[in-house]
DNA sequence: ATTATCATTGACCACCCTGGTCGAAAGGAT
DNA sequence: ATCCTTTCGACCAGGGTGGTCAATGATAAT
């Protein structure tokens, strides 16, 4: 494993993409390690030179990704805004450019707690129990809650403006699914995005709260 | 597959039931023939006896599926109600229903164009699309407008209220993972679905409409 | 030029699981 | 007793599994 960090760039990242890919789309115990040489471009015999088993393939992938997104994502939250729905807008933004710089992990930490049919290692474990919460934690904290109409339930609003920019980035993810990043225009995806947070602002603030 | 409808109900079921979960967990190259006799308690040459081909089995499954979900849910929508969030709280109310007749249909049909890694027969494919844009057509026709506030474009309100609804629902399936449907008391979900929908006419519907 | 160390390969292993077959046996009806 | 229909599960060839290892290539030290 020191072995595999000794690597250049390039080839760590091909081996791990390959991997993180598989695993996503099979499962662990399901994903072969025969497809992740071959689409890795290495012979059978260095994955298992790098790491000594699939299981240790796998934590490292699970340690890996979990560190990525905790340093690409959620430590950059920003904190000061207290508007909840910018804040909302904000995270997107850093979600998408992650999400970007790096596909695969996401995809994997989607499944991989699902799918791995044994015992990780503790700190991995507890790794992912304390990103998972204090990631909720930050999307609610120092919120100001006087924008919010007095007569909704404040929770129950928060829960339905996530499941809204949710329903958003899924049914966008489903219309370009199978078209190649490089080749799309985001931008009026944004543009489109931002109309719907203005309706949500517009249904879920006070009204002298809105537009300012 | 005559062979196959000559059987008890009871039988036909347990078949049933244990090749749409198996196929819905593994998507159909992964599905194992011999996980699903097993689950069903019956021989290995049986299952090709009432079917003569994982192939076929798999036609069948999708056939039946979608005629299920055609008789039980779609067919029962009411059109007369044209209040969109009343309308989506009935067929909410009717998908449960449906969905607590026969869970597997509805996992099943979730991955099966996904999963098919060959061209399913013509009126299969058909039936399928149709069913899903009369589906999603009748959600939307004769929708009384007028409830909505002037300030939001309706289509796109639209589209909140359902990723709202549809959130509220993975939430709670995500929540209630494992316990045994039977074990449930669902009334106190459903009180708290209402609030949701409540929620939703006062943010999205015209100040007047509201509390009729 | 020789040796020693490390990196890399892919053929190979024993094992498991696959979709599908088939001979045998068990009922059931006449 | 004869036929037909059901039922079973051992069995098949084929393919995929995670993992190993002898052989080779590459690089550097002596």
């Amino acid at each position: 494993m020191e072995k595999f960090k000794g690597l250049d760039e390039e080839k760590q990242q091909k081996i791990l993409d390959a991997a993180l890919l598989e695993f996503a789309e099979h499962g662990y115990k399901k994903a072969s390690t025969n497809r992740i040489v071959k689409e890795a471009g290495i012979g059978k015999g260095m994955l298992f030179y790098y790491f000594k088993s699939k299981k240790d393939l796998y934590e490292f992938l699970a340690e890996y990704s979990l560190d990525f997104v905790v340093e690409k994502y959620f430590s950059r939250i920003d904190m000061d805004e207290s508007d909840f729905i910018e804040r909302l807008k904000h995270t997107s933004q850093l979600k998408f450019e992650a999400q970007t710089e790096n596909k695969n992990v996401f995809n994997f930490l989607g499944t991989f707690m699902l799918t791995a049919d044994f015992k990780l290692a503790p700190h991995i474990q507890k790794k992912y129990e304390t990103m998972q919460q204090k990631g909720n934690a930050m999307l609610y904290e120092d919120v100001d809650l006087s924008l919010f109409r007095d007569d909704v339930d404040v929770q129950k609003a928060f829960k339905l403006i996530r499941w809204s920019i949710e329903g958003y980035q899924n049914e966008l993810l489903h219309k370009l699914q199978g078209q190649s990043m490089a080749s799309i225009d985001f931008d009026p995806y944004w543009e489109e995005f931002y109309e719907y947070l203005e309706i949500l602002k517009k249904s879920f603030y006070k009204e002298g709260k809105r537009d300012q």
